[in-house]
DNA sequence: GCCTCATAGGTGTAGATACATCCATCTCGT
DNA sequence: ACGAGATGGATGTATCTACACCTATGAGGC
């Protein structure tokens, strides 16, 4: 059916809802961050390393849900600041692994509590169960690449 | 309280979780509007335009929830492309008016039917109930310029 | 060992985004 | 009429983003 949706009906366009969300959920992010000399891709960047150790390039573009090519110049910001060192993978030379510095850990304690801020006063403006659905919605499959992405690769094989 | 947050808490941001979130939908909306030579947010002008009439930049950049300075860049762009013409205002030399053109109307159509179907296909995958939910995220009052961001605009004054 | 293909990254290019700052213009009080 | 402040945009700069395309390397089949 809808054939062509109306006009009217891209009011309810959730491209334009999304990215009216992550423009004003960043901004207020990137205000605080800012007297830390860090955006707030850079500070999920560290936060994750941080967390999970080191990872490559690609683990941290599946992972944040970005290209990899974004996350090529992602990282290399944050390593020219002296936050990430860049490391040949031992076994697979292909493979650059990504790991947070002593700087780099020390910039993400000074940051925490201005992440803090933001993220309570978010919480607060928006209401938990909208910060719930939203954090849900983020981590759902579909938002996965390879999840309906991979429709344009040109896997029009017979079964594989 | 919550003077310093536990780095762990981060896994919880909402900073990521909605970056993560647009970033997915736009890719989606873009590899289908791209047939039609739009990207998700210069459709998204079209149809406002198209649906509100002729705005200003800074109405337009209001609407959307960015920057204004961001706004003339991309209205620039759909201007280059003949799809948007741009006119003085009458009564204020300040203002420029933008105003969707024939052409402009006729890609939007046609654009119509590819935004019909990412728009479905989303909506069926994170769920109708997320769906409203991040409408009403993106519409709230606290996403809207003003509300929390005149902080940093410097007006420490006493009353006003 | 070699060839084919898949995988991991990087580069070129273009658009989206925002802050600081600048210019032009309008508003309003005197 | 004039000047101060507000308002609407534009520009310089930096970051984020992704697609097309390229290179290097690993994995398997023969």
């Amino acid at each position: 059916m809808s054939t062509s949706p109306d006009l009217i009906d891209t009011a309810q366009c959730l491209c334009l809802a999304s990215r009216r969300a992550s423009r004003a959920i960043t901004r207020a992010f990137d205000r605080e961050l800012r007297a830390h000399g860090l955006r707030a891709t850079q500070f999920t960047l560290l936060a994750t390393l941080s967390l999970k150790g080191g990872q490559t390039i690609g683990e941290l573009a599946e992972f944040i849900v970005a290209d990899r090519t974004t996350m090529t110049r992602n990282v290399a910001l944050i390593e020219e600041k002296g936050l990430v060192e860049v490391r040949q993978h031992e076994d697979d030379a292909r493979v650059r692994v990504v790991t947070i510095t002593a700087w780099g850990r020390e910039t993400l304690a000074a940051a925490l509590a201005s992440w803090g801020e933001v993220q309570g006063s978010l919480t607060e403006a928006m209401g938990t169960s909208a910060a719930d659905g939203l954090r849900r919605l983020a981590n759902s499959d579909w938002a996965r690449p390879g999840a309906r992405n991979d429709i344009k690769q040109g896997r029009r094989e017979t079964a594989a």
